[in-house]
DNA sequence: CATATACGGAACTATTCAGTTCCGGATATG
DNA sequence: CATATCCGGAACTGAATAGTTCCGTATATG
C-alpha cells in the first residue's frame, strides 16, 4: 500500500517523480497518532511536523481517515523475516532474545499508536482491519514460531494452547503502558517471561 | 464526587431538590462514552439520551470534559466490598467465583469505556487519575484479597509477586476486548485462570 | 392557590478543523 | 535556457459542535 507508485511509463519532464515525499509524512502522521491520538490530530499537526504542504496531503490521500489508514498499513512494512528469528536452543533464550532485537524496541511507539486509534478501532472495520494486520498479528506470528520450535523440542507439551500464549505478552505490555503508564523496559519484559509466560507454558522453573 | 449535593440549610420553595437528573445523565455519558469514544460523542447526544436539556448538563457541569471526568469517577461509586468476597477455600474457586459476580459481569462495558478515553489518557493527567482509581484499581484490589488469602493458606509461595499477578487477569481481558474485539466470556475467563494465573502463581496444575 | 425554583428545549454564537483553491518557486528534463 | 511538473504555503469555505441565553412549563412548598 502507498510508497512510490511505479506505474507511469515515462514522466517524460517534470521535477523528480510522484509523490516523493509520502514516507515523511506517513511517518509523521504515526509520530502525532501516537502524541495526541486520531481525533486529536489535525492535518494541520501533521503538515506542518512534516514540513509538507496541506495540499500535498490531499493530493495523495482523500481524507484524514485514509492517510491513518494508510500510515498504520504502512507500520507492517518492516516486518519480521519469521526465518530469520532468533534460535538460542531453549525457549527462555528466544523469548529473551526477542526483546533485544529492535522491532520490540519500539513497542511502547506502537502501544501508543494503537492507543490514539483504539476508540476509531470499534467504530471502523477497516481500520480494525489494519491495526490488527500491522500491530497484533505480527506480533502473535513472532511468538508462534517461538512456541512451535518449543514442542518440536518437547520443551513444553505438544497440545499446549499456542493462541494463548503468544497472547500472553502483548497482553501484559499494553496494560502496563496504556492502563498503567509505566514503561515496558527490559526488566519488565524479563519478569514477565520468568513469572507469567514460562509458567503458563509448563517450563519448570529451574530447568534451564 | 457529584450526587445531590446535601448542603443548602434551607431550599424553602422550589421543586423537589437540586440536580436529581445527575444519576442520568452521568448514565447516558457512560454510555455514550463505550459507544462512541470521548471525542465522538457530542453534549447534545448525551443530552438527548438522558431525556435532558444541553442547559442543564451545563448548570452542572461546567465542560464537556468534566462531565467525563466525574461520569468516570462515579464508577466507583459501586465499588465492592472487600471484606465480602466469596471465600470458596481454594485460589481457583475463589477466582472461579470471581467470574460469576455482577461486577464481573459488566467488565466488558467497563473495558469500553476505558477504549473511549485511552487517548485522553495521555493527554490528562486527572483523565489518567480517574481512569486508574475507577477501573483499574478496584479490580486489582480484589485480586489483591484473593491472592493474599492463597498465601495464607500455602497454596502459593509466600514470596510471590503479587502485583503481577493481580494484573495477568485484567490485561488478558482487555487486550481481548480493545485490540482482538472478542468477547471476554466465561469459557475465556476460565481458560485463561486455568491456563495463564494459576500457573504463574505456582499452583501445580492438578492440585486442587 | 400563589410562587420560587429547576428543568426541557430551542435558538444562537464562536471556534475549530476537514477539505479546497490558488499561486510562486524549485527542479529535473530536453 | 525553456518548460512541464510537483511542491510548500497561505487564504478560503463549510460543517460540526462546544458553550450560552432565553423562555415556557412542571412542581413542590407554603
Amino acid at each position: 500500500m502507498s510508497q512510490t507508485d511505479l506505474d507511469e511509463p515515462k514522466p517524460r519532464l517534470g521535477r523528480k517523480r510522484d509523490h516523493t515525499r509520502d514516507p515523511e509524512i506517513l511517518d509523521a502522521a504515526l509520530e502525532i497518532l501516537a502524541e495526541t491520538g486520531y481525533d486529536g490530530m489535525t492535518i494541520d499537526m501533521v503538515a506542518t511536523r512534516a514540513k509538507a504542504g496541506k495540499a500535498t496531503l490531499y493530493r495523495r490521500w482523500s481524507s484524514k481517515a485514509e492517510l491513518v489508514l494508510d500510515a498504520v498499513a504502512c507500520l507492517k512494512a518492516g516486518e519480521i523475516d519469521l526465518d530469520a528469528l532468533p534460535d538460542t536452543g531453549t525457549l527462555r533464550g528466544d523469548l529473551v532474545a526477542m526483546i533485544k532485537t529492535p522491532s520490540m524496541r519500539d513497542a511502547e511507539r506502537k502501544l501508543k499508536i494503537m492507543a490514539g486509534i483504539v476508540s476509531m478501532i470499534a467504530r471502523s472495520p477497516e481500520m480494525a482491519t489494519a491495526a490488527y494486520a500491522a500491530l497484533v498479528e505480527p506480533r502473535a506470528s513472532v511468538n508462534r514460531v517461538l512456541f512451535a520450535r518449543a514442542i518440536e523440542r518437547d520443551e513444553i507439551p505438544a497440545d499446549s494452547d499456542v493462541e494463548r500464549l503468544c497472547t500472553i505478552g502483548p497482553a501484559m505490555a499494553a496494560y502496563r503502558v496504556l492502563m498503567l503508564g509505566r514503561p515496558v523496559d527490559r526488566e519488565f519484559l524479563e519478569d514477565t517471561i520468568d513469572g507469567v509466560i514460562l509458567p503458563a507454558a509448563g517450563v519448570r522453573p529451574g530447568a534451564e
